[in-house]
DNA sequence: ACTAAGTGGAGGTGATTCCTCAACTTCTGC
DNA sequence: GCAGAAGTTGAGGAATCACCTCCACTTAGT
């Protein structure tokens, strides 16, 4: 396994940098639902060239978002060095689902964050202690009610990202006016009723599940 | 086209009457991307029989929903009849998303209701004035934020109830929450941001249209 | 100019859906 | 009971779509 690989021929380097160019694009418009075809029309080589890069989906996915998915870091850090807990939350909430409407391969990889054990595992080690400071931050101030936590979070971006991803590419205030209402329901507030029980992690693995698309194709025997 | 259908042989009524029994199972669960295959299987009737008796899948939806869509017409009115506005919404919210979650093929023809020239008309000229007048009535007391109107509902439905759907069947406090969260932010506050102008009816349309299966099939020639 | 590396893209595989049709079965009126 | 109309069946055709392989061809690099 310490086998050094050899460099790549130059024009295959090429071919590799406007598949991945390619593939930035289109997973940015399909999401995680592209397919290696696709990408290789893009791209303007053989799906061929493609496979023979990118052994499998998976494979172009991690290259791919990888490090894409620091920017999520670097944005809980900002969201953290605001004063207020509730700017921070609500900065985390506004700009990640910003984000996540423009690429919609992004939200997918982050999506896959809480529920995928390999995926991106590292980026998670580091993204999931911030997002948890953020949200304390918000309880102790008192702006956040009380029943909300942290796992409410990718449930909220599922959904308000599934909206996004279905209003016309023109009309971001659609879904930004939606997410405004949810945060608005965020805020600690005596009329609020009771939420009951709060959700586990087995609850947003299963849901989450299934609101991204699956990155390893339906093999049947 | 005034020639009067003869009666059923008694065998193929009985069919008939399988083939809607077990539609509305298969619908239920699988909403409008259920096949007419999948429900001959339920009925345990050939596949042929359904479309012989159903010549579309059309046609099955709107024997099956014409008059279940009538149960919203309903609720509309026992939410009128409430005396407070914002009770009257928030129960035609909570009731109609459990309903809805029950059985996600009324969901997917309620959401049709708002979008399609044919389908349902005649269901939609009895709900639509209802629901406006709810939203008048909580707007008039105060209680509902002003910068929410009626076009806000068919998108809150399409979350919530999509929402619904992939939530595990034995946990609708899930969903619930969610709703819940939403709920609180359509109250009027003076803590709440401006939402900006208003959803129009193309925005309905452009986006519900996309979160329902097409009840037509995709013909290519 | 020779060879290993790289390429293209037609097409195989398999899943999924819609729907037809021709051989068969059952009902109903006489 | 029987003729024939009405009804049934489910295998399978046709269309679509995604994944991926294969091998005749091209090209980089020494």
């Amino acid at each position: 396994m310490t086998e050094t690989a050899r460099p790549l021929r130059r024009d295959a380097q090429r071919n590799r940098e406007r598949i991945l160019l390619a593939a930035h694009d289109v997973f940015a418009t399909r999401g995680f639902a592209a397919t290696l075809d696709d990408v290789a029309h893009h791209a303007g080589v053989g799906v061929g060239t493609v496979y023979r890069r990118f052994p499998t989906k998976e494979a172009l996915i991690e290259a791919l978002f990888a490090d894409r998915l620091e920017d999520l870091v670097s944005l809980a850090e900002d969201a953290l060095a605001l004063p207020s807990g509730w700017d921070g939350l609500t900065m985390l909430l506004r700009r990640s689902v910003g984000m996540h409407a423009v690429d919609r391969g992004l939200r997918d990889a982050a999506l896959c964050i809480g529920i995928d054990k390999h995926h991106f595992a590292k980026v998670g080690e580091h993204l999931l202690p911030l997002v948890q400071d953020i949200f304390d931050r918000a309880h102790a101030e008192g702006s956040l009610r009380a029943d909300v936590g942290i796992h409410d979070l990718p449930i909220i971006m599922a959904t308000v990202t599934d909206l996004a991803r279905h209003t016309p590419p023109g009309r971001p205030e659609i879904f930004r006016r939606f997410l405004e209402v949810v945060i608005d329901g965020l805020r600690a507030s005596p009329e609020n009723g009771d939420l009951g029980p709060a959700i586990t992690q087995e609850d947003v693995e299963a849901i989450v599940h299934d609101c991204v698309p699956p990155i390893e194709p339906r093999r049947r025997t």
